[in-house]
DNA sequence: AGGAAGTATTTCAAGTATAAAATTTTAAGC
DNA sequence: GCTTAAAATTTTATACTTGAAATACTTCCT
């Protein structure tokens, strides 16, 4: 489906490849900056507390605050922040970790965990109507090729 | 090219879109990190810092604050600051703009634009390095489709 | 001319982000 | 058992980010 397979041959294909992540890069912020938009208005929350509840809801039984910066790939002294406001709010606990008092693992309350529902249902419904333009089949090819970048930086 | 058109029939077009966003997230994230941590690491600078004098190095003649704010899609008083630092080391200036003493155009100093170009050229070849694996008729593919969901945000 | 509405920018408060240092606890080697 | 290294988290300092309010100037309308 490549309509202009080489539009300059003189040109090296570095520059193809700075446009792409030029590409990249807008894209993911046109659609973050909306999500951020909605969660404030309608949840008056923040894309970075949305982030943390998500994981936490992945794992019912908690995530070390190293576990979870891993996860969402953000610095340790980070996550310290966000769930000490997600506690202040009464959707996230911190636990001891038994056996290790070094340790705590966060965890989503009840409340927590009901809220988050009700974000990810939206959120999930937002994602949908942003990305209509993309059918499945396309949808997965473009998984399948962002895919090959972020597999070349497991170490 | 796409492998698996269809792994579960029974689920909803929304999961596959959500996946593709996570992943193109998650991409975006690592190129991200990783050109942050060089950028600190080689030119003792920051990504904002790289953005600005991108932006600014386009347009030789400067830009207002508030066009650098809308081509950098960040807010308003964000660029404040970032031009204020970059300012304190000499690497940009402001200056009135004649007949409308309200606004301000931002522009590169000679210093500027040289450790501009010194950046850009490691930035281009880390990126080529790190996108590697997509050849450049991938890439234009990848950028089409990338297009088409940016596109929708016009207004 | 005079005032309302609009534009350009900065300031402000709160939250997010990083890297690095400090703290506390655990694990390993001898 | 004692020391040292490693691990988990928090704290610190600085920078980035936003949305909203404040400030200053311009334009438009009458």
């Amino acid at each position: 489906m490549n309509t202009d397979p080489n539009p300059d041959p003189f040109e090296p294909e570095s520059k193809e490849r700075l446009r792409l992540w030029l590409r990249l890069l807008k894209t993911t912020r046109l659609v973050e900056a909306e999500l951020r938009e909605r969660l404030r208005l309608e949840f008056a929350t923040t894309l970075p507390r949305f982030d943390v509840m998500a994981a936490l809801h992945r794992h019912p039984k908690g995530l070390k605050m190293s576990e979870l910066s891993r996860f969402l790939m953000v610095s340790n002294g980070n996550v310290t922040g966000i769930v000490d406001r997600l506690a202040e709010d009464g959707f996230a606990l911190r636990e001891q970790v038994p056996g290790d008092r070094r340790a705590a693992r966060a965890r989503l309350t009840q409340k927590g965990k009901e809220e988050f529902i009700r974000q990810a249902e939206a959120h999930e419904a937002w994602l949908d109507a942003m990305l209509a333009e993309i059918g499945p089949d396309i949808a997965s090819d473009l998984s399948t090729a962002l895919a090959r970048i972020s597999d070349k930086f497991e170490d």
